[in-house]
DNA sequence: TTCGATGCAAATAGTTTGCATTCTA
DNA sequence: TAGAATGCAAACTATTTGCATCGAA
């Protein structure tokens, strides 16, 4: 299991930068890490290691799978990274700097990306009621969306 | 992927209504069954497949895991017993009557189970402000807790 | 006496690890 | 050129499935 990162997210706006941070720690600039750099960028929703290794469906070249768990685990500690489950299928990785937090529905499965301070409030809620500050950028929010809730008794069998 | 159960858990205060709850939808009252749902009923905490079909460490008869994990399938289907997944191990399986919803420090680990009706304003002020009811049951509230939360940063290097 | 459930084994999905080779700094 | 990273294969964890047999209703 990876170590959670601390601190705010390394952004790195290009691959480029995103390499040249990595050289900056002493780690090596490689073609594979490239790779899943291009993925991630290219991506515009976090995606599962398996796609970032297929290359976005051979959109970009692929690298080998488990290169890429290494790679996305390297580039988690070093902060560029971040994965998230969103339900029981493989964990999906993003690019640390898209900083979102997730809400889902499991009646329809919509999922809403949301920017960290529209949660805000509610963080503080949580962080004044509960003592943990919380962030739902690993585990999202689920629910009952208001058009999955079941309408009242009444109403489904007259 | 099991299909969620709508509505409130199936109520059972032992092991027999639990297994007459079964007979009652025309399933059958097995020992392997009743195995694990002992174990659910002995468990004080949620606990992995491995350790209900293992008779929690052999304190009861141990069941075949295959099985465990289809009644678990079962009994959830059925209302009787819910899933968690709290971090990167397992899922837990735990009795549905026995409500609960969690919050977890990604610091420290520590996990705190509480009643549905102690996240209920938090509940309400998230469907209010983002119309979906949420359920922390399946995926617990994640963040950091107070003891675990880094000071301030002139206070960690002075 | 009939299906539903069991238990074993094998398959699958997701992820991690070992190791000889390659490549970056 | 030393050590980090790669790529392939194999191991591993969690879970699911196939199938012959068993047992509850």
């Amino acid at each position: 299991m990876t170590a959670p990162h601390t601190g705010p997210p390394l952004a790195a706006p290009h691959v480029d930068a995103a390499m040249a941070a990595l050289r900056a720690r002493g780690l090596r600039a490689s073609a594979a890490r490239r790779l899943v750099l291009e993925a991630l960028y290219a991506a515009d929703e976090p995606a599962s290691a398996e796609r970032i290794a297929g290359g976005l469906e051979g959109r970009l070249p692929r690298s080998d799978l488990a290169s890429a768990y290494r790679n996305l685990e390297t580039l988690e500690q070093v902060g560029l990274v971040r994965h998230v489950h969103l339900g029981h299928g493989p964990g999906l990785y993003a690019l640390a700097e898209r900083e979102r937090e997730y809400l889902v529905c499991d009646g329809c499965g919509a999922v809403r990306a949301v920017k960290p301070h529209v949660l805000d409030p509610l963080r503080n809620a949580v962080r004044a009621g509960f003592g943990i500050e919380p962030r739902f950028d690993h585990f999202p929010i689920v629910g009952r969306c208001d058009e999955c809730a079941p309408p009242a008794r009444e109403e489904t069998t007259p």
